[in-house]
DNA sequence: TGCACAATTACAAACGTTTGCAACTGTAGG
DNA sequence: CCTACAGTTGCAAACGTTTGTAATTGTGCA
């Protein structure tokens, strides 16, 4: 007997015809006889024959599998969007193999290196809150590789891009609060070096401004890293000060951080506070008051990022450098329902 | 000019020298002169050279790549188990290949086909809901294909195991419930075809009659999802009927659900009902109140579950079948305070 | 009887590596 | 001057496939 798996040459020696043969029996080519074809998938299945991955990636030189970086995997926005890239992948006959940079620049440089070298066939990538250069993504151009961003992107790379419409979102947002009747409205956001937030702010300004209505320094607070307990930290002392009636917060775990505060301060929400977030979270839904929230469509994002590189990867001569844009809904929940 | 990446070849072609120089040098055996040696690296570094990962595969039969099959991916349980995972795979040379099997028996099968073609050197397994025959799984131990289950386990095939001490879990929440005063103790739990629901179980009822105390059958619910919405609709007659003053879920979603039926029955929680759930979700610090719940530790386990799988691939020789049990902690919290 | 052609099969190269072994240098010692 | 041996290097096989091309059959027809 022999030891592992069994392979196109074992069924060859078994039935006294060559290798290529078989392999062409089970490609059902019509070459060989229809006798000998049946005899070989007969014995393939018997032996539960099943193709070597690693010898078909190595003749065809594509190995069928996506890169995915992320910044972070325990995230419920991230975990959408790879459960979009899956089922796109899955359906084109793709795997998938994600690293999760944990926000670390270096972790990020590490990844890609270890995907450049013939493993996957394309890259999906979402760049970490610490990255400010891109080299490593230049190699994968440099070499041809195909690569989409999506959602916290990089300008200077030429390549296909999925984003969502965050100056938009912003606007919306505020639009809401103020017809909901909000005049001093703050806002609390993340990193301000990513471009989603910038946007997230300047569709906030654009709306207050359209309405005439002003906003201080003092109003604008930056959370570096975005979580909940920052963000309650650092919106305390603007909510004692007692001087809004409204905050857009660009996070939903901000936006909870800052309705503690709220409650702690003895104010009464939705009444004497609207709140808007951002992402959809499903604690908004859970949180009391319910959260109103800025749709994240992470899922269709994924989708629309694996349907891009995959096309790319299938048509290697035409280079797709458009950059789409998802809409983003508000969803009114109590936090900022006045009736 | 030449197109794809450069290979070992074009090295050799560029020093005039052979392939199997070029190989050795880039190894730095003492074989070939350290002259050529040196110039083969600097060539090398300035064509930015890479080997290629699958004609390395191909050559050691070792793909470096563990694959993981999970139910769900947008879980903050799993989330962290492949956090783990990934941690000690990467600092061990090896990538990940991340499958979810979004629950479903027949993608599960599905997926551990995919895998099964020396795509990876072990696999990670955590059964689905759904999953009653394990013959997908056989077949890893067939070909000899290293495998680890963690916290769904199958009992039926040989293999290490890791998972959480449910039973003592469910023991210590119940416990606890009692030492707090209570003394009607309802369960709300997962799908009961699960073993670590049915271990859960079994400890809630082991802590209730180490006390004396009773549980009625409608005391006891299952959800088949154990969403957050199914365990609303599901515990909303049982906290109706004011028989209670405990509750002990098997998921902190199932605890809140629970929570949201008792607010909306004008219960006062903690005072009229206590309320323990499972997995320290994040969601369980910022609910009002917190709950308090027993830790799940996910990231160890994932941790655990790569080192052994990284074990028995380094020593195919020798099998482990050891089943590694994880305790968990009980976390106090508001939910099931008394003062 | 011989030849063309169809039908079926086998051979060999290739994908990018690694590695046992053979082969080639040059130098030193007999 | 020949031999032995160390120091280098190259050849070729192997990993499991696919596929272009050559080789082997058998058949029908002139």
């Amino acid at each position: 007997m022999k030891k592992g798996p069994v392979t196109i040459k074992d069924i060859a020696r078994e039935l006294n015809v060559s290798v290529s043969t078989v392999s062409r029996a089970l490609a059902d080519n019509p070459l060989v006889k229809l006798e000998t074809r049946l005899a070989v998938k007969e014995l393939a299945k018997k032996h539960n024959y099943r193709p070597h991955f690693t010898a078909l990636s190595l003749r065809s030189n594509k190995t069928k599998t996506l890169g995915i970086i992320i910044p972070q995997l325990v995230h419920e926005f991230f975990s959408m969007v790879i459960r979009g890239i899956e089922d796109h992948a899955y359906a084109n006959g793709y795997n998938v193999i994600i690293s999760s940079s944990h926000e670390s620049y270096e972790r990020e440089v590490l990844d890609t290196k270890a995907l450049i070298n013939g493993r996957v066939d394309g890259l999906m990538a979402c760049i970490s809150k610490e990255t400010k250069d891109y080299e490593h993504f230049k190699e994968f151009v440099d070499r041809s590789i195909p690569l989409v961003f999506f959602d916290c992107i990089c300008d200077e790379i030429e390549a296909p891009k999925v984003v969502l419409d965050d100056f938009d979102a912003g606007y919306q947002a505020t639009k809401h609060l103020i017809q909901q009747g909000c005049t001093s409205i703050a806002y609390v956001g993340g990193p301000i070096n990513l471009l989603i937030n910038r946007d997230r702010l300047a569709g906030y300004n654009k709306a207050l401004s359209e309405a005439n209505l002003n906003t201080k320094d003092d109003w604008i607070i930056h959370c570096d890293s975005g979580d909940y307990e920052e963000g309650r930290q650092k919106s305390e002392p603007l909510i004692n000060s007692k001087e809004i009636d409204g905050i857009f917060a660009a996070t939903d775990m901000l936006a909870i951080g800052a309705m503690k505060n709220a409650k702690k301060a003895g104010l009464k929400l939705p009444d004497d506070l609207l709140v808007v977030g951002f992402s959809n979270w499903s604690i908004g839904t859970l949180y009391e008051p319910s959260l109103s929230t800025m749709s994240q469509p992470g899922y269709e994002m994924g989708l629309k990022a694996a349907e891009l590189l995959i096309k790319q990867i299938d048509n290697p001569e035409q280079t797709i450098t458009e950059t789409f844009v998802l809409k983003s809904e508000l969803i009114v929940r109590e936090s900022s329902m006045t009736d």
